[in-house]
DNA sequence: TGTTGCATACATGCAGCCTGTATGTTATTT
DNA sequence: AAATAACATACAGGCTGCATGTATGCAACA
């Protein structure tokens, strides 16, 4: 058994310091919004000082930066867990969509990803992470969908881009208390509409 | 000819200072962002002092808000400018969605409508400024397209608020750079989707 | 019509907080 | 043990919101 708080390598102690603050700051960006969040309160939180957060991070946009760029990857993360490359195309694209509603339900996500994320990192570092993280897949699904003709083809890069738009909008509405369904009906008809054969309406819904 | 600056009735006042302040913050708020913008530079440059401007507006927030309804009024209104009532269901949606991507080239607008906007005021609160402003013309749109049977029937408000969603984001990546062609392209490809019947593709497009 | 009293429209000054940095101290590595 | 990394502490500047002070418009009444 070795000493509680003996000898700790500094590559250990960067890491788990840099893990505290990203989880205290994740937790207060999350419940509160990046304006209303200090970072006293956030090193509080993390048991460190402000000097260990200004000597991890540059600055406090770095570190949501990293909360965001953590969050975007459990939400990907999220969704490949639940799509089994066994589907249609079609299929898989809905199974990716319930995935990603099903994700963002988790609170504070919405806020972080969709509302802070892009006011504080821009839209152009968010569209970075994105293309890294959740839309490869829905990308992917896509080219697949239209590579098997059941899509008319399209631009990929705006199609992907405003298809996320879109089921960003949704998640948005679901966590604000919109019906889920009606949102889901309308994602739905929005990818059928664009394959060249329409696709017979299948079973109405899990209606998570 | 009247006094200079003799009597001024105190409605005169109000109002005057209030769109000074107004337009001073548009002003500054579409060159940097919302945070980077401090009240006494917007003051400044609207030619009082803070007090006069917690005077008429309980904070920055609030003067922020104010910005934004303005702005969004001014969307809608080059939007209606723009599209005459003559038109078929498709073709107004479409010389809406023209109108709507051109107005927002406005230097600054979507950072302010679609970016600090919602981080700032809320998903909530901005879509209770679209629906007044900007996405009534969308929905009614819409609406009359269900109506005249060009349109498969889904819940209007879910539509409405994903089709936006998707337009909001091709201004933004339009802004970036992106090549507008495509995104328009997908614009319409997705609201010729919901047709039942194929709309034959269009002349390519004013390419603008 | 003049004046008296109040409300409105500001200007100024202050308190508290927050961010980023500079400097000091302790623990590691070499 | 020297150097470097990982912090802690202290400080400077700026910003927001409010409280207080002042001047101007306004309304009623004499």
């Amino acid at each position: 058994m070795q000493q509680e708080s003996g000898h700790r390598s500094n590559r250990d102690r960067t890491e788990a310091t840099r893990a505290d603050l990203i989880r205290a700051a994740r937790k207060l960006f999350t419940e509160k919004s990046y304006a209303e969040t200090g970072t006293p309160e956030i090193v509080a939180e993390a048991g460190v000082t402000r000097g260990a957060l200004y000597h991890h991070f540059a600055d406090k946009q770095a570190l949501f930066g990293a909360v965001v760029e953590q969050e975007a990857a459990a939400v990907a993360a999220e969704i490949d867990h639940a799509s089994p490359p066994s589907l249609s195309a079609r299929d898989a694209l809905i199974a990716g969509s319930d995935a990603y509603l099903e994700a963002m339900r988790a609170p504070g996500r919405t806020r972080l990803l969709l509302l802070d994320g892009p006011a504080v990192l821009g839209r152009a570092a968010m569209d970075e992470i994105d293309n890294r993280h959740g839309n490869r897949s829905l990308r992917e699904g896509l080219v697949a969908a239209m590579r098997a003709q059941t899509m008319t083809r399209l631009p990929a890069e705006a199609l992907t881009a405003l298809l996320a738009a879109a089921f960003d909008r949704a998640a948005l509405a679901i966590e604000a208390g919109a019906p889920a369904e009606d949102y889901r009906a309308v994602l739905i008809a929005l990818m059928d509409g664009l394959s060249p054969v329409r696709p017979r309406p299948t079973r109405p819904a899990p209606s998570r």
